[in-house]
DNA sequence: AATTATATACGAATAAATTCGTAGTAGCTA
DNA sequence: TAGCTACTACGAATTTATTCGTATATAATT
């Protein structure tokens, strides 16, 4: 079960991964459109960017119709992880804590989300609590 | 009071800047030694980064001797917030939360440092307490 | 002093990412 | 059906990042 190799998106890939992921499948017009809210970019260059992506796997097509129709090929939580992955890595010296700890200080958070936070390590200590063992580790 | 414009780092230039942060001032060839332990890279190939970098402002150099000496211009801190704020726009929709739970829930994480995102949290709740309510004598 | 080692400067090749123009085609509308 | 509109394909210019070679100068060694 070897994972046939992600590729990492880029700056503007991940844009319209985003856009993908929020919306579901949909077409180039509209992926443009969502696009276009935050800067200046022309059709055809959003066109292009998607049939790269189709090229490296990034994103998948139904081109039955005229218009054809793209969706996310990676997974939201898959890809964000390898992101963080790379940013521990090359900006924290592979320190997730030294990672979250800024992300935390750094940010306004809002009391809400700090409980949220909260109760995700309760759950994260319960989960270790419980298999005091070396644990079966599920992912990288 | 407005700072003068930080540069986005690249991911090589992080490489360098990691170095630097990590030992304080010093060489091209110190820095070149450093990220030879990691991947193949030229001399030349520091050097040029690193007077590219000295363009940009991301470090300073002491050019008193022959050999100059480098030093960070930005503070890592700074940087990384950065980094992070630039991740969680591009990646997880502004969501610090999100980015958290992701980096939590990935990687597998020490009982310790767990406990210290938890004291963290304390802190943070505390501060912010202490703007609306009396305080509470709950402390870690 | 001559040779060798080590430095910087700089041009330029290569690679990767981004951008858009133009051509051609299918569908819609008057 | 003629003409306008919307779509895809594709070539290519541009920009940014990375890499290294060569020229040249300074210091160290013999």
């Amino acid at each position: 079960m070897s994972k046939p190799h992600i590729p990492k998106p880029t700056e503007s890939e991940l844009e319209i991964l985003q856009v993908l992921w929020q919306h579901g499948p949909t077409t180039v017009r509209f992926v443009n459109d969502e696009l276009s809210r935050k800067r200046d970019i022309g059709y055809t260059t959003t066109l292009k960017l998607l049939q790269l992506m189709l090229d490296k796997g990034l994103v998948l097509r139904d081109d039955d119709s005229r218009t054809h129709v793209y969706r996310a090929a990676v997974r939201e939580e898959e890809t964000q992880g390898l992101l963080l992955d790379r940013l521990m890595n090359s900006a924290f010296g592979g320190s997730a804590l030294k990672l979250v700890m800024q992300a935390l200080g750094n940010k306004r958070t809002s009391q809400e989300e700090l409980q949220q936070i909260r109760t995700l390590l309760n759950n994260m200590e319960e989960q270790k609590g419980a298999n005091e063992k070396p644990d079966s580790n599920e992912l990288a």
